[in-house]
DNA sequence: CACCACTTCTAAACCGGTTTAGTACAGGAA
DNA sequence: TTCCTGTACTAAACCGGTTTAGAAGTGGTG
């Protein structure tokens, strides 16, 4: 027996659809005795209401997209994606919303094009915002709205677009003052893409955090958030004359390269160099040695950019949205800036 | 402007929407010139049609569902899932089909009960089967045909279902067979929990590994994949009055911190312990020592899932996969046994 | 020429909901 | 009594496609 559909419940009720969908959307215009005896039939028969059919006569999607704009090869080390998604979706299911993926290896504007010529989604998430992004404009002349996740940019978005996200700088400033307090000045900063808006927010906030404590401005190495590149930066500052006693990295993954990269170079950390993450990472508590890094609440982010959403989609005020803020998390990675200037020995 | 609908495209054309329809999904019965002159019209107006419409009227949601059992903790520092979305998402995005997630923290048989319930959904993939999972049962109950993935169980699913999974035996058997050439006897295993599939399934290939190589069945560790479980199975090893000479783990993240542990303990990798992993993810090249591990290609993984998957739903006959195979990947978490029973000096 | 088969196309039903227009009936006021 | 208003409900249109039944036109055959 397939599903029961509203006019099974209507004959099941002795009344018409009309007033059983009126009946089920607590809609005025229904005699209570009656609402009684429709939403016992529905129950009865075990019927819900299809989405599919619901969709079409409200002209709403009841679903929500995310583009995973990340090549695959980045994705397979990422740890936000999932916690992310895992916060998205706890928040759109409670809304009767789905969560659509789409994966774009590179032309994501495809990607959109194709999500809103479908009428697929109600609206889309944007996350890895470029510093010179398109999507924000492609996005408005779609007219699909948008939650862009990540830190604030100074420009505003459109009427149906909202920025939302942890923002960096007090992270990346808890680092860097933590580093200040065990005397270390020559704190490098190797970080992500600085055409992305968070590698480049994170570099700031390391900047202004550098000259907050007085302290003059390290070595910046850009790299790309992969294990790889961080790998790389870490041998490029070792090379220097006067290499860094401490080096604050924009994620986990290249701090924890960087790390075994100093380790394997005879650089002793913390009693050489400290070195420090971001993500706070599963692995980060479990590496030698522990990483010290800043902590961010991937879920509660995902659940604020949902809700967000949804928001825009019923064309509500957004409401305020106060994530909890990241922390530093201090571990084995950090410790008092050497004394003897940056001598290496194992 | 709103969307163009079929009908626009059948006016424009100056034909009913039953040409328009006919013309535009190759059916006979239509003419070449007014074929031509359909599709130009459909062409000129920017005309897609709607999946909302299209899954009504045919009933298919045109989409699969994929439901995150791990609880939000555990998907933080996962690889899998990433990757295996990725290549999920290239293969149903070809076909026309979009990929929903859900989430279950707990209850994922409520969550798969939705899936069906709202008729989203034409088929789900399931992961990290248990080894008495009740999901296939619920499935076959729900008539929602299903793709399970991991390694094979002895037990034959039903009609509308399908497991799909790389085999865990050769990568295991070649990181066995690889130490057991490096001389090592006592060969320990840190599984995850042996009450899931894949959990037990490399236990099994373990243990027949070395019995095939004619060693003694070394110590045996149950954990849950994650980091601090791994540690904790480490110190149990080192605790052992013969501690191992290697040990295989179950995945990278409980062998990362296992390597941790060690160096914390002041035992010297490779010298004085081996240890392999499984997954090969991103930072296990850059760890210090870099860990030897077995690589599987997780987006392959997900694009024959997704195809297979598609395959039941239209009630097409199975094709054969072929997935590339686990490849053992040497690095330098591995080298010779020692040859002092298990001494330990940093 | 009558009949049949075949091609090409249209009209209408259908998927399963929501929503609007309109009907039936009750009670209250003039 | 008649008229009006409000409530409770039904019938039908609608969302945008697919699909079926049937109509119209064409060509071939006896």
């Amino acid at each position: 027996m397939p599903r029961p559909t509203i006019k099974d419940v209507a004959t099941a009720a002795g009344v018409s659809k009309g007033a059983v969908s009126f009946a089920l959307n607590d809609r005025p215009g229904v005699a209570p005795e009656t609402r009684r005896r429709i939403l016992e039939a529905a129950e009865r028969l075990g019927w819900t209401p299809s989405p599919r059919a619901r969709a079409l006569s409200v002209s709403r999607a009841l679903a929500v997209g995310l583009v995973l704009a990340r090549p695959a090869r980045v994705l397979r080390a990422d740890a936000f994606f999932p916690a992310f998604i895992s916060g998205l979706e706890s928040a759109l299911s409670e809304h009767g919303h789905a969560l659509l993926l789409q994966v774009a290896e590179h032309d994501d504007e495809a990607a959109y094009r194709r999500l809103a010529a479908g009428g697929r989604v109600d609206g889309v998430l944007v996350t890895d915002l470029q510093v010179d992004d398109r999507r924000p404009a492609l996005l408005e002349e779609l007219a699909l709205p948008a939650v862009i996740v990540g830190p604030h940019l100074g420009d505003g978005f459109g009427p149906q677009q909202s920025a939302l996200g942890v923002d960096d700088v007090p992270g990346v400033t808890a680092a860097v003052q933590h580093l200040a307090s065990l005397g270390h000045a020559r704190v490098a900063h190797v970080s992500g893409p600085l055409t992305m808006v968070h590698g480049r927010s994170r570099r700031d906030a390391w900047a202004s955090a550098m000259a907050a404590a007085g302290l003059p401005a390290g070595p910046l190495v850009e790299a790309d958030f992969s294990a790889e590149s961080g790998a790389a930066a870490m041998r490029a500052l070792l090379r220097l004359e006067e290499p860094p006693t401490a080096v604050v990295f924009a994620n986990d993954v290249m701090a924890m390269a960087g790390l075994s990269v100093a380790q394997a170079r005879g650089v002793s950390v913390p009693r050489d160099l400290s070195v420090t993450g971001y993500d706070d990472t599963e692995i980060a508590a479990h590496v030698q040695p522990p990483l010290t890094t800043v902590a961010i609440d991937v879920v509660a982010w995902g659940r604020a950019a949902a809700l967000r959403l949804l928001e825009l989609v019923d064309g509500r005020p957004p409401s305020p949205v106060d994530l909890p803020p990241a922390r530093l998390v201090v571990r084995g990675s950090t410790g008092p800036a050497p004394t003897t200037p940056s001598s290496s020995s194992s």
